[in-house]
DNA sequence: TACATTACTTACATTTTTTATAGTACCATA
DNA sequence: TATGGTACTATAAAAAATGTAAGTAATGTA
């Protein structure tokens, strides 16, 4: 875990962004380097920590925990943790985490369409460049 | 102007998500502290570099640069500068870029929902504590 | 008793992002 | 000649995010 300081500019600008726009604190709240794929799984139904660590396999154990994390303080997922040797625990979406679900889906759509024009403009370039 | 290292496992990492996920590579595109804030303003209206500052009361001139540069590289906004003394440039969103209006409304409502969820817990808890 | 399994934690290192501060070029106007 | 306005750069430093590597606890089974 790490500590983020809040006497820093970066901390007071990102606060007033988040208070003013909330894009912004919403974009805060899925903007981790895995998050918004964690969610993207977790969409489909519960999963164990092990499982999602298959699904994601560059990610670190590490940088597993503090995304669930945040995102379990954001109540974006809940975590249930099993009596059970060895542990279970299971992650799945809260109520306003899978609603995210149609966020996802455009940001997909729109990922799709502007990297479709991306390859087309650098298609026409290579052309140009022959 | 920064450089990121190419041969890092970070940079690896996003790219391999990026690939396999469109959601991934819209949010990295969208994603930098002021990105979000610049397209909202930008879907009123072309405006002017010193116009976004004064917009943005907290952003240095640098990230303001910055985040432009970026939006333009991803074809995001369209720059065009005027050869006049003192400057003028003029920054506005292409049709790609106006596309993620959309998307902003929805993060939009998603986050005042979240928000107004996450007071009414708190003040249920400050209830409990009592 | 030794080992395997699972979901972590911890200490540390590296990379990336953001901020701070001080310039620059250009020319019109005072 | 000095000043002002605009849209930037250059350089350094601070802060935040991510990655590496090595643990840990608990207990059922070999």
């Amino acid at each position: 875990m790490y500590k983020i300081k809040e006497t820093s500019t970066n901390y007071a600008n990102k606060q007033a962004l988040a208070e003013e726009c909330p894009e912004v604190y919403a974009a805060n709240i899925i903007g981790g380097q895995w998050a918004l794929v964690i969610c993207s799984w977790l969409i489909n139904g519960k999963l164990r920590f092990g499982e999602l660590k298959k699904l994601l396999p560059n990610i670190t154990e590490r940088m597993l925990t503090l995304q669930l994390r945040k995102l379990e303080e954001n109540k974006i997922v809940k975590r249930t943790v099993y009596a059970e040797v060895p542990p279970r625990v299971e992650y799945e979406l809260t109520p306003i985490g899978y609603e995210l679900k149609a966020i996802i889906k455009q940001l997909e759509s729109w990922g799709e369409k502007h990297k479709a024009l991306d390859s087309a403009s650098r298609s026409k370039m290579t052309k140009t460049l022959k």
